[in-house]
RNA sequence: GGACCUGUGGUGCAGCUCGGAGUGCACGCCGCCCUGUCAAGGCGGAGGUCGCGGGUUCAAAUCCCGUCAGGUCCGCCA
């Protein structure tokens, strides 16, 4: 039906007669003797000369055909790939025709995404959404041949899955089979890759939806996309090492640049440096610890374990107001109070400087190299709420835009294997009660739980968690000892994960695992705020899908045969 | 569950503080004109329950309360 895609015609093929396909992106008429149309396809616009008016308008899809002609001395258009030729003599079919769209294709003004992901199909057709996904195409295929050449072997798992009550919400699926019964769909496919290392394929990767009930955010769809792998016989590096491998593939394919090799830093470095599990190396403002110059003060408002402090290039010129918003900010984030300290040339400017002593003032002005013009923030708490604070005002003062900067990737290592305690006074697992603990912590697993590490990583992107994994426990006794630790009995544990343990005593290989999410990573290499941009047929924030109408009631004989009630309202 | 922002012809905005006739801008749409445009140009035109409901008022797009939808965030996401 067609010869060429509209970008691909260009001045090598002058004198060709030839057809293309596709939208009317635009048409010029000039009287009843000349018009232009713009052809619009996936590959970009191509303009037709039509002698005589043209029974079209935009959105039509039409076949043109018509012979490749430089355009004449003067009317060379170089914002536009195919500038330099223009099909003349055209004959134009219309194959469809189409109404007036309910909004402009043409990215000339930001469209409202309520209306966009109404007309969602419309939406597709825009230059935008077309480079996303088929960036995210590309990214795709790249991670599926890096995984294949490491010798990773592709195997589906099952979306109806059994209920595993730990961790996300699951979905839930009626039985229609087993009235009363459920399904779930899977939050990952966790076990069920770790029963194919029981099963010997000890090189598995999928390209895996995962489902989530819990509530979405720019970077958190219901469903989401990861490269989901696990393999046997390996250490935690062997892992990193395959993921790195396939990522920096990605990020090649993506972005042209292969990044040199993935730094790592322990979680308690992360803590410490940069307030969070999840830093942007971006940029600066690490936070330092200034607890030992505090540690005798006279001044309350520092009498603390932990005084953390960060410097801000240039914050000496916020305003009292902004810095008011901000003290605001860090007591809705867990602060007693935020102390601020401006550099100028006198000295320290700020509501405490009178108070510090001489040997407080001059650690307070030495931070990070604070120059004139900066400002020093400080928080005085515990340990890890001191760091957290500064961290979160770090990425809220300093962060760029997704698409600025370059790509930083970091591995963190070590997190620790319990973090805090639940209602019912037990433990709970930072990862999945199924991480192997750092073996030099085993002893602690009794005595001093919370110190004890583990082996579980995260791999962070410019601020972005986009995965994390761990070493499995694939021994019976260390799973039980985490089991107790974590409050779960030996009959819980049998309900819970009873398939697990017993695969398990049939010869599990020791392995260890990694996840990944396709759409943060796709969307930073597009550079774009949110994971909509690069998901075809997203969900609104409320989980409601504006395109076809989703969630909605079924019929009374779906609900009999499922023997499901909805109870009246209130 | 909570906080904040947004909602005005098909689209994007302004108008809202400080109430006074649906007022304005840009794009799109329709008609006419135009033989080299490409954000084409010129002239004319159509198109509105100001998200919805209630309240205050002589009078509400504007003020108040509630509600719905979209967004950002907190909680949540082993």
């Amino acid at each position: 039906m067609r010869d060429y895609l509209c970008a691909s015609v260009n001045s090598a093929m002058v004198g060709n007669r030839l057809s293309v396909c596709g939208w009317v992106a635009k048409r010029r008429e000039h009287g009843e003797h000349l018009a232009f149309l713009d052809l619009r396809d996936r590959s970009g616009v191509l303009q037709a000369v039509v002698e005589g008016s043209v029974e079209v308008r935009p959105e039509f899809v039409v076949r043109v055909t018509g012979t490749v002609t430089p355009r004449p001395e003067g009317t060379v258009n170089d914002r536009l790939a195919t500038g330099e030729v223009e099909l003349t003599d055209c004959r134009v079919e219309v194959l469809a025709i189409a109404e007036s769209p309910p909004f402009q294709l043409d990215d000339r003004v930001d469209i409202d995404e309520q209306v966009r992901l109404r007309y969602r199909y419309l939406d597709l057709r825009r230059e935008n959404m077309q480079a996303n996904l088929r960036l995210r195409a590309k990214v795709n295929a790249t991670l599926r041949a890096a995984m294949d050449e490491q010798g990773f072997c592709e195997v589906e798992t099952p979306l109806l899955w059994a209920p595993t009550p730990e961790g996300a919400r699951e979905f839930v699926v009626p039985s229609r089979l087993h009235p009363g019964e459920f399904y779930v769909l899977p939050q990952s496919p966790q076990i069920a890759k770790q029963l194919l290392m029981v099963g010997g394929f000890d090189r598995y990767y999928q390209i895996a939806r995962c489902l989530r009930d819990e509530d979405l955010r720019a970077d958190r769809q219901f469903e989401f996309t990861q490269l989901d792998l696990e393999a046997s016989f390996v250490t935690q590096d062997d892992v990193l090492g395959f993921v790195s491998r396939a990522v920096l593939d990605a990020a090649q394919a993506a972005t042209g640049v292969r990044p040199g090799p993935v730094p790592s830093m322990t979680w308690a470095e992360a803590l410490d440096r940069y307030g969070t599990d999840k830093p942007d190396l971006r940029f600066g403002m690490v936070l330092q610890d200034l607890s030992s110059a505090f540690a005798a003060t006279e001044v309350k408002a520092f009498g603390a374990s932990t005084v953390k402090a960060m410097r801000v290039p240039g914050g000496a010129s916020f305003t009292r107001s902004r810095l008011d918003q901000l003290t605001d900010h860090a007591k809705e984030l867990g602060a007693k109070g935020l102390a601020w300290f401006k550099i100028t040339p006198d000295g320290l400017d700020s509501p405490l400087a009178r108070f510090l002593s001489a040997s407080e003032t001059a650690a307070v002005r030495g931070v990070d190299e604070a120059e004139v013009g900066d400002i020093i923030f400080c928080v005085a708490d515990e340990y890890a709420p001191a760091c957290k604070v500064l961290g979160t005002l770090r990425v809220a003062l300093g962060s760029p835009p997704v698409g600025e900067g370059p790509h930083h990737y970091v591995w963190v290592t070590e997190f620790p294997m319990f973090e805090g305690i639940d209602e019912e006074g037990h433990l709970m697992a930072a990862h999945h009660p199924f991480t192997m603990p750092h073996p030099e912590d085993l002893e602690l697993i009794e005595t001093d739980p919370l110190r004890v590490r583990s082996q579980a990583y995260d791999l962070v992107l410019n601020g972005w968690e986009l995965g994390s994994g761990s070493v499995r426990i694939h021994r019976a006794d260390i799973q039980s000892r985490i089991f107790s630790a974590l409050g779960i009995t030996d009959e819980e544990a049998e309900s819970r994960f009873g398939f697990l343990l017993g695969a398990f005593k049939y010869g599990a290989p020791p392995h260890a695992g990694f996840a990944f999410g396709i759409d943060r990573l796709v969307a930073i290499f597009a550079g774009v705020e949110n994971i909509r941009e690069v998901i075809a047929y997203p969900k609104t924030q409320s989980g409601a899908d504006l395109m076809t109408g989703a969630p909605k009631a079924i019929g009374e004989r779906q609900l009999r045969e499922l023997r499901i009630k909805i109870p009246p309202k209130g």
